[in-house]
DNA sequence: TCGGGTCAAGCTGTATACAGGTTGGAAGCT
DNA sequence: AGCTTCCAACCTGTATACAGCTTGACCCGA
């Protein structure tokens, strides 16, 4: 919902096991250990538990007492459920939208494009994932409304390990649909159409939808993940 | 985001404070401290500390080291983010639906009416705000995507306060607003039309929009609330 | 061999002690 | 009187100790 650059120590550790669940270095169905993170960033529990309680309340992880806290696989159906809002959420950038994009927000994207185009495809998963986030990042900001903007970025990171996972699948395939969206995402931001960069959203997050459904749908059962 | 009855003591804590800031019985900037809650609920500062951030999380209050922690009020301009959001949300509860809207909800709905046509005119401010709040859990079960019915609860508790504001300064109009409600919500859920329902909501949603614009809107600086 | 009961190891939930930060007021100087 | 300085009381952030729960493995009997 907000993040920002926080001064305690428990937002730290909140950001980087919500970049892991995302990156699926953890895998849904991972236990995390308090102790255990609690060693490795050089705090005790009481942080960890603050940012493990957290990341429960926005879904990702599930704690059950004496046994620790589970990365949390979306069931199908609730995959579906979240995807369709974001469509809808998407929408509703452009709808709610008042003023044109500004500059930077196309300046920005630009030089994300140059970068992109840059690297090897497929790059490496911890590149591709950088890029995307700056993407995210770059829309992000340009939602007016600002509980949507935090809808808009809560969900994000809700889907972002599915997302991810068909990364993992067929790497090249992405990175190429990733680089068409930036740069269709560059025209539009130039044009100063916010209804057009929200419509373009719109459509990109259904076919993102359409390949998360087609890879994790209601065909399988749980979604495997290997570590 | 999910709420339930949760086994921890936290949870509890956290639902008794919202509702407190809900009735503006914590007014807005009001200081909560944690060794009080502590000492009220009977327990130590821990349970305590977990509400408190989760609402932290959801906005609802604001901690700062070394002072205390506050229920914050929006001001204007988020207030009116979050109607227009929470409209739109409204609209989407009737495009995401799928089926008719089940008999138990047209039933329990029309229970809550007659129990409210029973009230005197203004009802307490508990009654009140328990006929409110029945409401809109009947409405919440209807919707079928969970995580738009996460957002439609999320988004209720985050208005509440300025709308129970509303009913402090005119309960009899509140009252008689809220029961007409009721009543069309009656008719509406007997006919089974789920898009109706959601087309009523987003009607109401935006008339309650306009009476908290007016009464807290960019005219006046910060809403005063008296204790 | 298989099923059930028991228990110990390990984890989270809770309570408490300590460290760091904020603030309001008193004391002192101008 | 007005302003600055300083400090003590208080509150949150963190660390640690203890209690309750879960689970898997071991043991025993059929």
């Amino acid at each position: 919902m907000r993040d920002g650059a926080e001064t305690t120590g428990a937002a730290a550790i909140f950001r980087a096991v919500r970049e892991r669940i995302c990156t699926l270095e953890l895998p849904f169905g991972a236990v995390l250990r308090e102790v255990e993170l609690a060693r490795e960033f050089g705090v005790s529990r009481t942080p960890v538990r603050q940012a493990l309680h957290q990341l429960a309340a926005f879904g990702l992880v599930e704690t059950r007492n004496g046994v620790g806290t589970l990365v949390t696989a979306g069931d199908p159906e609730t995959l579906a459920d979240i995807y369709e809002l974001r469509i809808r959420l998407a929408g509703l950038i452009g709808e709610l939208a008042t003023g044109p994009c500004p500059r930077e927000s196309a300046d920005a994207m630009r030089a994300l494009q140059t970068q992109a185009e840059a690297l090897p495809n497929p790059p490496g998963a911890r590149a591709f994932w950088q890029v995307n986030e700056d993407r995210h990042e770059i829309v992000n900001v340009l939602i007016g409304n600002r509980e949507l903007r935090g809808l808009h970025d809560l969900y994000y990171f809700k889907v972002a390990p599915f997302w991810f996972a068909l990364y993992a699948e067929a790497p090249e395939r992405e990175f190429t649909l990733l680089l068409r969206e930036i740069r269709e995402m560059v025209f539009w931001l130039e044009q100063g159409d916010m209804k057009a960069v929200a419509n373009m959203q719109e459509n990109n997050t259904a076919m993102a939808a359409r390949r998360v459904a087609a890879a994790f749908g209601r065909g399988g059962d749980e979604p495997e993940f290997a570590q």
